[in-house]
DNA sequence: AGCCTTTGACCAGCG
DNA sequence: TCGCTGGTCAAAGGC
């Protein structure tokens, strides 16, 4: 395309001899930031060889991991004993032994993993955090076109107050917003946006009330709102993955020193199979109004609703159940077996926890858990805005967005 | 005009 | 050491 690529590739080795910052590019952040007011220190800039290795904000030892099926939505951790460990006097899975990454505010990894996918997405899956210095990875692998119908007898009600009951029950329940969460083509901000991050024990609480709170009020439908998961994301890249059906998509957090990434898996019909975060956000979740770079990429800033109360949860388009019902594929529960699929709390969320303990907490999170809690958990992104160095665990499902952007659906 | 995605290539890790 | 693969870069083009 009328580059040379012997130079462009000769730039590229003589940057990556470096720091990273070798290349003197000005990053889209930095534009982004000098169009918002900020300068950006040279030494500011977007270091891409920190995330080779450990930065302060990133403990090498929170790298547990939970895998949890499709049926058990992530917010269902946060409303269970293993997600609340202070108020509980529990540890997060894998702190429990004290000083793994629990001081510091990085480190919670939760793996989310769909119940039978396990090899269909080979490295999305196994990716190593385990080897990486990142403080914590969240991989949430979301099976693409699952619906979920309860059966006869089994209420959604009744579902909800097993989960927040905190009961241990079979996995009865598919958090059918996930499982139907899609993204536009290869857009990749229309996913349902799961973020695991740090979740700092003094939020954990609040954010657990608030769940519950959410879950009496909120509709299912209002789930799929907000765009992305607040933050602001950049494509930087898209492969396909060797024995993986999808391609991966790569994003970064645009915020400036922000070395947050995200990788997503998308189906070819835009059903996500996976997003997987690297890091934790050095800075709160932009919210409208309050110095967010504003502009295209900013989508992040659609979750006005999501504000301080987080009660008010917008639905827009109709989206939501335009993605339930894009669902191609019915999943039957009977007595916790789902067609084609048996379920087991027990024996679906897999961890590995290194703390026994937790993977016996993480076992009991095969609670039942209904549609509305991925926008409950987009809600719980929100409201941790400015409180923590992004310490959410969200759910978002977008659609508009992506529209707003640039991305016609 | 600016921002973002696409895309092909390079790099690094791993077996 | 080599090949494979995932991750990343950055120019080009699109919106």
């Amino acid at each position: 395309m009328g580059i040379n690529p012997g130079a462009a590739a000769s730039v590229k080795r003589e940057s990556r001899n470096g720091d990273g910052n070798a290349r003197g590019i000005v990053s889209t952040v930095e534009r982004r930031a000098a169009k918002c007011g900020f300068k950006m220190k040279k030494s500011e800039r977007i270091n891409t060889a920190r995330f080779r290795t450990t930065s302060p904000l990133n403990s090498p030892s929170a790298t547990p991991f939970i895998i949890i099926p499709p049926g058990v939505s992530p917010t269902a951790l946060l409303d269970t004993p293993v997600m609340l460990p202070n108020s509980h006097g529990q540890r997060m899975g894998g702190y429990g032994d004290g000083d793994r990454g629990s001081s510091n505010s990085s480190g919670l990894s939760f793996r989310f993993k769909p119940y039978g996918y396990g090899d269909a997405l080979p490295g999305f899956c196994t990716s190593g955090n385990q080897g990486n210095d990142f403080d914590f990875e969240a991989n949430i692998l979301l099976d693409p076109a699952m619906d979920f119908q309860f059966p006869m007898g089994f209420s959604e009600e009744a579902a909800l107050e097993k989960c927040t009951s905190g009961s241990r029950t079979d996995v009865n329940v598919l958090d059918s917003m996930i499982a139907n969460a899609t993204c536009s083509s290869d857009s990749p901000s229309n996913p349902i946006y799961v973020q695991s991050e740090t979740i700092h024990e003094e939020n954990i609480e609040s954010h657990h009330h608030l769940l519950e709170e959410q879950k009496g009020t909120l509709p299912a439908t209002a789930i799929g709102r907000t765009s992305d998961d607040g933050y602001n994301w950049r494509k930087y890249g898209k492969k396909l993955i060797k024995g993986s059906k999808h391609p991966r998509s790569y994003y970064k957090c645009n915020h400036e020193n922000c070395l947050v990434k995200k990788k997503i898996e998308c189906a070819h019909d835009g059903q996500i199979t996976g997003i997987l975060y690297k890091g934790t956000h050095n800075h709160p979740q932009p919210q409208p109004g309050s110095g967010a770079p504003p502009g295209p990429a900013s989508s992040l800033y659609e979750m006005p609703e999501m504000g301080e109360g987080g009660n008010s949860v917008k639905v827009k388009g109709g989206s939501v159940q335009k993605n339930r019902e894009s669902g191609s594929k019915d999943i039957k529960v009977h007595d916790g077996k789902v067609d084609g699929l048996e379920r087991t709390s027990s024996t679906s969320v897999v961890t590995e926890l290194s703390d026994p303990l937790s993977a016996a907490q993480v076992k009991s999170l095969g609670t039942s858990e209904s549609t509305e809690t991925p926008e409950l958990s987009s809600i719980l992104a929100s409201h941790d805005d400015g409180v923590t160095q992004g310490s959410s665990f969200s759910v978002d499902v977008d659609d508009e967005s992506e529209s707003k952007r640039r991305y016609p659906v």
